[in-house]
DNA sequence: TATAAAAATAGACGACGTACAATTGGCTCA
DNA sequence: TGAGCCAATTGTACGTCGTCTATTTTTATA
C-alpha cells in the first residue's frame, strides 16, 4: 500500500482540497457551537461553498464526522499497527488495538453517537466502497492472521467474524456512552471475552 | 403478568384506540403505496387526525412500524413460548425462538430495514421504557434460565449477554437483507455458534 | 356543577436532503 | 493551441420530517 495516496489528477486533488476545507470549517463550527446547533447551510456559507457542493462531497451531515474520523484514524494507523506486530497472540493484538481506538473514542465522545448512528444505518443499502469504515478490513486482516496461526476458528470466514466484532464493538461503545460510571476498557474486556470464548460452559 | 393488559382508565383506553386506528390506517397505506412513499401528513389526514396527534402517539415515522411489530410479537409470544418449554437446552430454545422470529422477519422483509435502523438508533439517548423492544427481556430471561441450569456462563450478567445477542441478531438480519442468496437460518446458525462457542480455538 | 389535567387541533416554522438548469473549470485529442 | 467533453459548482425551489405554540375539546375529580 502506498504511504501517501495523493490523487493523480488535478481535478481530484482540487476535489479533495475543497472536501478538506469544508470539513475543517465544519469541525470548527461543531467545536464552537455543538454538532446539532450547526446547520448545513451555515457550514456551506462559512466555507464559502454552495449547498449543492457541500452535499456533493458529504451526502449526509454525519459524513462530515465520518470523514474526520477516517483521516484521524489513517494518520494514527501506521504507528499503531507497528506497535501491534510485537505482540504474540491475536487476542492481545486485538485488545490493544481496541484500547487505542478507545482512547480516541474518549476524545471524540461528543461526536460518537452521531457517528455510530451513521455507521449502523449504512449497511441497509448496499456494500459501501472500501468495505465500511476501514476498521472492517483491519479486523478481518487481524483475524485472518489469527486463523493462519491456528488461534482462531476457521468455521467462519474472517470477514464474517470481523463484521460480528464490528457490531459488538459498536454496541459496547453504545453501552459505554449510556452508562455514566462504566470504564470503557472494562466493557471492551467483557466484549472480547464473549467474542473469543462465547457464553457456553 | 396479566394476560390482557387493558388500560384501566377510559382516557388511556381511548388513547390506545386512536393509536390502534392510526397505525392500522398507516399500515394499509404502506402496503398500498410503499413505506417511503407515504407521508406523515398523508397518514394524519387519512386517519382523520391532526398532525400533532399523530406525532403525539408516534414521535417518529418508524415508530408506526415498531408498534405494529410489537403487537404482532405480543400476540404470537404465548404459543411460541409454550412450545419452547418442551426443549431441553437453552441453546435449542434460543435457536427455535430465533427461527420463529425469522419467519416473521420474512413476512415483514420490506419494513425490516427501517425497523432495524430505528431500533439501533434508540440506545443513543437513554434506556427506553420496557427495556427496548421487549426482545431484550425475553433473551435475558432465557439466558438467565440457562445460567441457573449451569449451561451459560455467569461471568457476564444475563442483561449484558442479552444485549450482545440482540445486536448480533440485528447484524445478522442486516447481513441477510444485504445478501440475496443467503438463507436466514444458516446466518442465524452461524451467529449462534459464535455467540455460544466464541471464535477462539 | 365547577375546575383541573390531558389530549386534540390547526398551522407556522426550521432543518435535512433532493432536483434541476445554468455556469465554470479542467482534461483530451487532434 | 484550440474545440469539445465531462465533472464540479452554483443558485434556488421544493418536499418531508419533526418541533412548537396557542386554542379548543374531552375526561377526571372535588
Amino acid at each position: 500500500m502506498p504511504p501517501e495516496p495523493v490523487p493523480p489528477t488535478r481535478r481530484l486533488r482540487k476535489r479533495q482540497r475543497t472536501a478538506d476545507h469544508v470539513v475543517n470549517v465544519a469541525y470548527a463550527l461543531f467545536e464552537e457551537l455543538g454538532y446539532e446547533a450547526v446547520t448545513m447551510e451555515q457550514i456551506a456559507s462559512a466555507a464559502d461553498v454552495a449547498k449543492g457542493t457541500l452535499y456533493n462531497h458529504f451526502p449526509v451531515k454525519e459524513a462530515l464526522i465520518a470523514y474526520r474520523m477516517q483521516t484521524d484514524l489513517a494518520t494514527r494507523l501506521p504507528t499503531l499497527l507497528a506497535g501491534l506486530s510485537a505482540l504474540p497472540t491475536c487476542q492481545q493484538r486485538l485488545r490493544t488495538f481496541l484500547y487505542a481506538t478507545g482512547d480516541y473514542a474518549l476524545e471524540m465522545r461528543n461526536y460518537l453517537p452521531h457517528y455510530i448512528r451513521h455507521r449502523l444505518s449504512l449497511p441497509v443499502g448496499s456494500t459501501p466502497p472500501e468495505g465500511g469504515s476501514g476498521l472492517d478490513r483491519i479486523y478481518a486482516e487481524m483475524l485472518a492472521e489469527g486463523q493462519r496461526g491456528g488461534e482462531i476458528t476457521t468455521r467462519h470466514t474472517a470477514q464474517q467474524l470481523a463484521a460480528a466484532l464490528h457490531f459488538l464493538h459498536l454496541s459496547t461503545l453504545l453501552r459505554w456512552l449510556a452508562t455514566p460510571g462504566l470504564e470503557l476498557q472494562d466493557a471492551l474486556d467483557d466484549m472480547l471475552d464473549l467474542f473469543f470464548n462465547g457464553c457456553a460452559l
